[in-house]
RNA sequence: GGUCCCUUCGUCUAAUGGUUAGGACAUCAGGUUUUCAUCCUGAAAAUAGGGGUUCGAUCCCCCUAGGGACUACCA
């Protein structure tokens, strides 16, 4: 790689056209991290060349999603740098002269075809059995082109005011290639790639021709892009090649891309909550229909998670470690070491990478976000208290929330019965046993889990009642369920007193 | 259909000519625990198929099969 050669600038570039999925965060990850990695500019730059799918407050997501993901960009619209504009609606005004040129070399035509047109000679394409036909060197000959009309007869229409297109002239027959910074080199026959718009009849450029240019102009170094791009990259290559600037082209990086978990296909907008899990990274609010799309953020994600399990998508390093924050990423990341083959998304491993991160929080961190969730905890108990919940509790817990369902019992005064566990443990033969228990323990002096539960196995030494019996109960009486952590810790934690109330409450209501 | 890309356990992947083909998630079985969870130990689980090249192929080449992307005046 020579990256050392030249400043690495890579940009992420999506089009305002609605929510980020998750595998645009994941490109746009894989550029930061490069970007990171070798000290260079990670550049946000808004395709909005085409008008007619422009959605409102797109962008302002896009821009909240990868700050979320803690991915900002250095440059970008409303960041600004040296090479702005960075939306392409703004720079409208740079692609007419970069068209000219390619008008002037030849390498491009002035096209008058109306849709209904097209359509046409599609249409008897096909029915003179080309299964896709396109407008390429052999179709543009019998088309309504500078190509086929005379010189004045063009000028008179452009003058006239006529609707036009500018499309690229591709060669017949001659061999494309680029290598490939992930798959190696790839080549594609000229006679393949079809005479593509490059600037359309509303004065605005395609993707294709405002990508080449901007990239070029704003210095790219490296192309990382999805592999939804590769069968074009040829054009892109040749496009750099009419402006002579082969030797200036970005280094190209085609990713493998997010495949559904089950089924075919690459994952999708519109999957949305459909398979059971997010994708996009925040929640997305459809303005014109008011639908909801739910995001990794408000599902309770933690967006180190959620960025180590993108990252994990398609690249690793090479080692057994798998849990990474944002810097160890950038630390390990490489171009190198990202894979060929579509990866299928895996929401369980996904909840796995949350579990992860969240044992890596400390008490406190996990206090300042509970508290985000309930803050009624705080009237009630003691920041200390808390504490000593999060922490008895926390290894059981993927979100934050789990902390609160799982502390719950500690958390409240009031026990509320699980109906299936008294049914199921509740004996009411046994109650003058509990009764007996509770005596027994209140007479601790050092109420501690240890003293706990060396009262407790005398006791039922002494009493000859089985663990298995009146454990449960206890359970039952302390915390309305069966299951939980060590009810020793747990009796510590809630002491004495309100373990006498606890288990009378329960003696007496059930 | 055409063009291009891809192909190792169910899934994400490691091993870039020589390994008992490794790890993680999931699954299953034990153990720890009062319980659930955690944790520990173990098990099952893969080189798509066929040809080459080579002393030797997961790895290099070819063919086949399968999957994917693209095939707009969308990006």
């Amino acid at each position: 790689m020579d990256t050392k050669e030249k400043l690495v600038r890579v940009r992420f570039a999506p089009s305002p056209t609605g929510p980020l999925h998750i595998g645009g965060v994941r490109t746009a990850l894989y550029n930061f991290l490069f970007a990171r990695k070798f000290n260079g500019k990670f550049i946000l730059r808004i395709e909005d060349t085409d008008q007619k799918r422009f959605v409102l407050g797109a962008e302002k997501y896009i821009i909240e999603s990868l700050r979320w993901c803690g991915l900002t960009p250095d440059e970008g619209p409303s960041i600004g740098g040296e090479y702005g504009p960075y939306r392409q609606s703004e720079r409208k005004s740079m692609y007419e002269s970069f068209v000219q040129q390619l008008l002037e070399s030849k390498h491009a035509y002035y096209a008058f075809d109306t849709p209904e047109e097209l359509e046409q000679m599609r249409n008897s394409m096909k029915a003179s059995g080309v299964p896709s036909p396109t407008y390429n060197s052999i179709t543009r000959s019998s088309m309504k082109n500078s190509l086929t009309l005379p010189a004045d007869e063009t000028k008179t229409r452009i003058a006239s005011g006529e609707k036009y297109v500018v499309r690229i002239k591709m060669p017949r027959n001659q061999e494309i290639k680029f290598e490939d910074e992930i798959r190696g080199w790839v080549s594609v026959n000229s006679s393949n790639v079809d005479d593509k718009v490059i600037f359309k009849s509303d004065g605005m450029p395609t993707y294709h021709l405002a990508n080449v240019v901007d990239d070029y102009s704003m210095k790219i170094s490296h192309v990382i892009r999805g592999e939804e791009w590769l069968p074009s990259a040829p054009l892109h290559i040749y496009l750099y090649e009419c402006f002579g600037w082969q030797d200036k082209a970005p280094i190209f990086a085609h990713l493998p891309l997010i495949l559904k978990p089950e089924g075919n296909g690459k994952l999708s907008k519109r999957d949305g909550d459909r398979l059971g899990f997010p994708v996009f990274p925040i929640e997305w609010i459809n303005s014109e229909n008011k639908d909801i799309f739910s995001g990794y953020r408000e599902q309770g994600f933690l967006k180190e998670a959620f960025v180590n399990m993108l990252a994990f998508l398609g690249w690793n390093p090479g080692t057994d470690q798998e849990v990474f924050d944002l810097l160890g990423l950038v630390n390990a990341f490489s171009l190198g070491r990202v894979g060929k083959s579509g990866a299928k998304y895996d929401f369980l491993k996904t909840k796995w990478f949350n579990q992860q991160h969240l044992r890596l929080k400390t008490n406190q961190e996990i206090f300042d976000n509970i508290i985000k969730i309930d803050d009624q905890i705080l009237s009630s108990y003691t920041k200390d208290y808390i504490l000593s919940v999060i922490d008895l509790v926390k290894e059981r817990a993927i979100f934050y929330k789990d902390i609160l369902i799982e502390g719950r019992p500690f958390l409240q005064d009031e026990v509320f019965f699980n109906e299936k566990a008294v049914s199921k443990k509740w004996d009411v033969e046994l109650v003058p046993v509990l009764a007996e228990l509770c005596k027994q323990l209140l007479t601790i002096d050092n109420f501690k889990k240890d003293q706990v539960e060396k009262k407790f196995h005398a006791f039922i030494t002494a009493q000859g009642v089985g663990l298995g019996k009146i454990m449960p109960m206890l359970r039952i009486a302390i915390t309305g369920n069966l299951s939980g952590p060590s009810m020793f810790d747990s009796l510590e934690l809630i002491g004495r007193e309100k373990m006498e109330q606890r288990i009378n409450y329960a003696i007496n209501n059930m």
